[in-house]
DNA sequence: CTGAACATGTAATTAGTTACATGATTTC
DNA sequence: GAAATCATGTAACTAATTACATGTTCAG
């Protein structure tokens, strides 16, 4: 999945890996993120296949880079696999519900603490989201030409992004409240 | 994590790799799934560090099973787990917003018809997941003591499953119309 | 007679994480 | 003087997926 999303972001425009941690980590990163290490040795294995072409830029007082193109075999590659539509719903991987799940045998005021830390983190991550909403699509579509319809497709994500963390901080609400009522009755205590 | 979940549920009863492949795919696999062979691996590899111990048993007509069992050091691997909180949001990866950020170069029908497709699977699985909350959960609340507050963590998870699944229902819809919207203007086809 | 359910495993591969490794420049 | 930014890589490891492999019983 990786190589998808650095062609893609190659598709804009030529970039290093180092770019490419940076577009990652300011964009897609709330859906799809990556260690430098695996788009570094991704990149390697991509420039093997034909898909992308690099060049080693030196530089005086700043490290080298090495700037990667996309090639013709590349955008196809990206092309295919885009036309090709996703056919089954993605596996969901949520550690919390994993941990709930077995917190029946826990101390229910240490799941309503861990509950009310997550509950911060998603507060922490709309805010973000929100700011790239308002700030960084922005700046980005500025980049480019503004007729292009690319924003429109960023902006989808972001919402689901913000939809997510609403439901998510909703559903703690509910959760600590549910907990609080029928696993906490004073005779337990 | 794969290995307290299959401690998770050995809490409950000594089970055979494929009781506990089973007890997922009814109830943690929308949150957390595995293959057999994953299960069967890491069994073996907890047998290894004395988390279970296995015992086999022959049968006629049916095949062998090998049967496991949580060891104290188990309990305690799993008990200690859960103790300690979750500090970081876990990574979300989500195919088809991956998909959808690169789709401006794509024809609008074709993601259309592909949010469309997803919307179905969602639809589907929210069925799924009201048949756990109303089914599922009530019968295998009938096996466990009744005073058990088991129930109240799985339903829990499961409202988390209805919350993202009616969530996601609404932002497909939200999204067709905002491609319809905005990317299909006449002058453009 | 076909397919599902029961039941367990191994092998090969791919993907992803964590740690190791370096080093200059700029900002506080 | 410390921390952040720029910049790229390798190595070791863990997790997860896909494929290979086998064989009986029971229901439709």
């Amino acid at each position: 999945m990786i190589d998808y999303i650095l062609m893609g972001f190659l598709r804009y425009a030529p970039m290093t890996g180092y770019d490419l941690k940076q577009a990652i980590d300011t964009s897609t990163s709330h859906f799809w993120h990556a260690h430098h290490s695996q788009i570094y040795t991704t990149l390697r294995q991509m420039e093997k296949d034909g898909l992308v072409t690099s060049q080693f830029i030196q530089q005086v007082g700043q490290p080298n880079r090495r700037l990667y193109v996309l090639t013709e075999a590349g955008q196809r590659a990206l092309q295919d696999w885009l036309e090709q539509p996703l056919m089954e719903l993605p596996a969901i991987k949520e550690d919390l519900l994993v941990r709930l799940f077995f917190s029946a045998a826990r101390d229910p005021h240490k799941v309503i603490e861990e509950l009310r830390l997550q509950r911060q983190l998603h507060v922490q991550k709309l805010a973000v989201l929100h700011h790239t909403a308002s700030v960084v699509i922005p700046e980005e579509h500025a980049k480019i030409p503004p007729e292009a319809r690319d924003p429109i497709f960023w902006q989808a994500t972001v919402s689901m992004g913000i939809k997510f963390q609403e439901m998510y901080i909703q559903w703690i609400d509910e959760t600590i409240r549910v907990i609080e009522g029928s696993a906490m009755d004073p005779e337990r205590k």
